[in-house]
DNA sequence: CTGAAAGCGCTAACAC
DNA sequence: GTGTTAGCGCTTTCAG
């Protein structure tokens, strides 16, 4: 291994001098930095993190934590951080937790000190959890929000050794910064997009019951039916949020009617697409179908799904510099703290006009 | 930030003794090691793994670099790779190259202080690369082989400042400790299952023509053909590794006329069975669908998909297993060195005789 | 069995 | 501008 001694010796400087060109260029004469920095190349001299970490407080290392890295959900946004970060010098250590609080408590501990900041997608903690974590660590919270103190603006005598109430806990708003996406732009999308193709019994298979998400993409697409006439809104939900949900739910969903069903998630989706294939029902033709988040899976399937979602890859990266910016210590506004992407209708083939409706010739979307 | 000093005082002892508690404990009094052990757990204590790094050498963190974490194959293996290290007490960094060897280059450099040992899947280095690696660094290679050095025994006089030879690099053989799979055995394993149908004409959709599995693939595939009596095979190749590739293929594949298909992976088979479902070739009734890797996505299909491949999960474990061994200095015998997994075939529904074929009644496997 | 002390590689005051 | 020095939190001889 070489060190800062070795560029040091071979350069003829000390290593105070070496550091300083590493870390602080202009405090150098044009002259030695040349030097140093050969030596640097020739000895293929690389800082040690671990050390600098130590000394300096800031480890150049960030902490992604995901419940599930094969969901493809995650894995784009892992991606996007992971590029993100890479991309401002950052190193990046990804958890999996296997969907598991407890998983996901000690990590996060085990981590905690090695790393400058983290960021928690999708968090299976508890509110007073992540309060608690917040308080110690710069974290950003990603598809989950924290909006006030545990039990109350003063509540954290109780808490054992918390440090310090985070500063901003007297006001109410978003305690920890947060990127989350607007549930409700893309619930109107969805809606909008069956509505305009002349869907009006729209059915809704939903996710676990008491996920973070589901409710609130399920609240959001009951909103979302008021705003356009004549909808009406089947709603399903207790499903398992991956392509076995989405066989279960397959037959019990086309019981209420609806010509067109929107799904949890794109996993759900291809669920009840492969089941509907199985048994004869037609997408687009029978019914059409919707997947939320526009994961690449959506892509895989004959008809492709139509899906609505944010880039997720962008979704890892705001995560990334938003946490950045706190670690550079920037204010505390309302900006600063959450972040809410913007979703899009990626329409593919598995939407179309409702058998009866007379609507438009379409134009093949999936060839 | 506790630190060894807060256990230590609140313990009553010495630092030394917090430290040995926690890495010798037998070398504690039983009395002491309990008060120790408590003011640890009442203080939330986490050792520092930097610093302890620093000072040991040792810093109880692996690296995995993959090519591409959204490639389902990928962020299984990876999920396995995580479960077993934190089970073994390490950490895990993943490292996402976005499948090109500079980056992977310079991720390995850059994480190389920090860390004990790294798992290299699919590694898109070249081989002097990886030996130069090798000589520098405990490795171990998923999904590629190292089998002799660059050029002949002793032909590191001209790399630059590749320390030493790797100490085994005279004799003939696996130089890099290694984790692949049995692609003979897979090969095997699917032209049996297609012949046993009663397939003879069976086409493979080979992958990117300069990919170390494709290669690989691809030859297992002859070798197997030549196993069984009368069958006939199509190989075609060069097709991007996913399921655009898999839709490109779709026509050209069925020209040749045969009554089964081996595609290159599992993305590559939902690809083709996209396009031919569009073009209403049914499958397995048309034809038969072979796969491979066994990833997830398998399952997301209708029909869904057969596919041979090894538990991508365990494969991340094993090569964690493998290069903690190395880590504890195991011997370096064959079987240290290289591990290959059997592969099994996971029949489903998207393989069945051929139409003529008069074969025995099939079940519906997809039910 | 336990404590004192010497660093691991690095950065940040502080001198010169 | 550059060198000297004091640690960051931890492990590990070496004494006691």
């Amino acid at each position: 291994m070489v060190t800062v001694h070795d560029v040091a010796a071979r350069s003829g400087v000390s290593i105070a001098t070496v550091s300083r060109t590493l870390r602080a260029p202009h405090r150098v004469s044009e002259e030695t930095r040349d030097r140093v920095l050969a030596a640097v190349h020739e000895l293929g001299y690389q800082p040690n993190r671990a050390a600098s970490g130590l000394r300096g407080g800031r480890t150049g290392v960030i902490g992604l934590v995901v419940p599930d890295i094969e969901n493809p959900y995650f894995s784009s946004l892992t991606k996007g951080a992971q590029a993100s970060s890479r991309e401002r010098g950052y190193g990046l250590v990804v958890v999996d937790t296997a969907e598991q609080a407890d998983v996901e408590a000690a990590e996060v501990r085990a981590v905690g000190p090695q790393i400058d900041g983290i960021i928690l997608a999708s968090s299976r903690l508890s509110d007073a959890a992540l309060a608690q974590l917040a308080a110690t660590t710069t974290c950003v919270l990603v598809n989950r929000e924290l909006v006030s103190p545990p039990s109350g603006p003063d509540a954290f005598d109780g808490a054992p050794s918390a440090a310090s109430a985070p500063a901003g806990a007297a006001v109410p708003g978003i305690v920890v910064p947060t990127v989350t996406i607007d549930e409700r732009a893309g619930a109107r999308a969805a809606i909008g997009h069956l509505h305009e193709l002349g869907h009006r019994r729209i059915a809704y298979v939903g996710g676990p019951a008491r996920s973070w998400s589901q409710a609130r993409r399920s609240r959001a697409i009951r909103e979302a039916a008021q705003l356009f006439p004549g909808v009406d809104l089947i709603e399903l939900s207790g499903y398992a949020p991956d392509a076995d949900g989405g066989r279960e739910a397959a037959d019990t969903v086309l019981g209420g009617g609806p010509t067109a069903v929107i799904a949890y998630n794109d996993l759900v989706a291809l669920g009840l697409l492969a089941r509907w294939t199985e048994e004869g029902v037609r997408v687009p033709d029978d019914v059409s179908l919707v997947g939320f988040d526009n994961t690449y899976v959506a892509e895989l399937s004959f008809p492709r799904l139509t899906s609505v979602g944010a880039d997720l890859r962008e979704f890892g990266e705001t995560a990334v510099t938003l946490l950045l910016e706190r670690l550079a210590g920037a204010a505390l506004d309302e900006a600063a703290m959450h972040r809410e992407l913007e979703p899009r209708l990626i329409a593919r083939a598995s939407t179309a006009p409702p058998r009866a409706a007379a609507a438009p010739a379409r134009s093949r979307e999936d060839r």
